[in-house]
DNA sequence: GGCGAAAGTCAACAAGTGTTGGCATATGCT
DNA sequence: AGCATATGCCAACACTTGTTGACTTTCGCC
């Protein structure tokens, strides 16, 4: 056996870590309850991971694994991208591990930078879209939002729709921060901003309508 | 007078726990921190707040006050409420304090139901609107995702952006859930919303399945 | 003034935290 | 076999937490 036995509860204390982060948060996710979760003594946590930061910093390992934008028509993209997203979400529990620690933790924070700003920025930059950045933080508002609803607060009537009903939701919205023209106050700002809306980037139509 | 020296320390107790709550969150907010916060000794947040959950239930007291959208017309009515919200939320550090809270706290995910569910689906149902519920989840879900990435996690394109720029690219989302008709299909497929996950994205390789 | 209550201080408790070192047991190698 | 090493458990440490009770000061009022 290349597998040595020590992998094993090395993979079960990661495994109830992040149950216990994901459920409870950094701080009271402790570590006496992780190491009985995974039915070890508490020592062994800090003989494999050397403490709670680090073992955490595993825990949070992840990527969202972005399908290339490019590949992907215009009218498309903005539906593609949330399915993506939602599923990764419903699929991979450390996200829920991030969100719940990022509230309060300072790495956890970073790490949702870097996924969220980090990874989607460049690749609405290779998409050759204007305001990448923005684009990306505003899809992650919708997107982190959205979780942040139905995972953790736990909104009854976001809880209650079904992963097409949230796409078919999300998916205008996501398309509309991803391709509509950036709305009139201008980023020099020497223009008055109390300049009003032009109120409609091009109207959004029902789902499928195209 | 009928001001006793008593309320003002009180009051600053107050202040110095929502700081602290609104900074740290619940558990890593202590009561001897906002103690030191209020130059007062420990034991006298005790004295006059009884234990740290209901000086906690004292700080996150909060009520979003929303406009009657009766009185709007309906196509100016997403961005009057996202200019309520946006600018509710600049204003009171309350909310702040619930946000950072109510991820790991279940008093405060109570509370933040209360307010964003309890308090807006009512105003909807008022206002002669189908699936009022949903369409008060889907607003929460954009409403503190921009919180959330604004204030909380500091995402530097979000927390770049204007009031006004902020109502400009999320009026129209609110809007859109405010008044597009339910969605009902899947993209390409002709399904019921009652079909599970068990429908598969169009083009994109799905993985797994059969 | 004096007196009672309010306001504030101090030290301590009991419980829970991350973390450490010592000691037992199993495991693999030669 | 025997030995070295990996693996695991136990008890304890130093520290922080919320919370409590006894003690001292301050204040308002007769």
């Amino acid at each position: 056996m290349a597998e040595k036995k020590s992998d094993r509860t090395r993979a079960s204390i990661l495994a109830a870590a992040r149950e216990r982060f994901g459920a409870d948060g950094y701080e009271r996710a402790t570590i006496r309850a992780i190491a009985a979760d995974a039915s070890i003594d508490p020592a062994m946590v800090m003989r494999y991971y050397g403490s709670k930061e680090k073992l955490f910093a595993a825990a949070a390992e992840f990527d969202v694994r972005l399908p290339d934008l490019r590949d992907v028509p215009r009218e498309q993209a903005g539906e593609v991208l949330v399915r993506h997203l939602i599923e990764r979400w419903e699929e991979d529990d450390t996200l829920r591990v991030l969100l719940r620690t990022a509230v309060t933790n300072e790495a956890a924070a970073e790490r949702m930078r870097q996924v969220f700003v980090g990874q989607l920025t460049p690749a609405f930059e290779r998409a050759a879209m204007d305001e990448p950045a923005v684009r990306a933080g505003l899809i992650a508002t919708q997107a982190l939002g959205f979780a942040l609803c139905r995972y953790i607060l736990e909104f009854e009537p976001i809880v209650g729709l079904s992963t097409d009903d949230a796409v078919a939701w999300l998916g205008p919205t996501i398309a509309r921060y991803l391709t509509s023209p950036v709305p009139s106050a201008p980023p020099t700002g020497h223009l008055t901003r109390c300049e009003r809306r032009a109120t409609s980037p091009p109207a959004t139509a029902a789902p499928g309508a195209t």
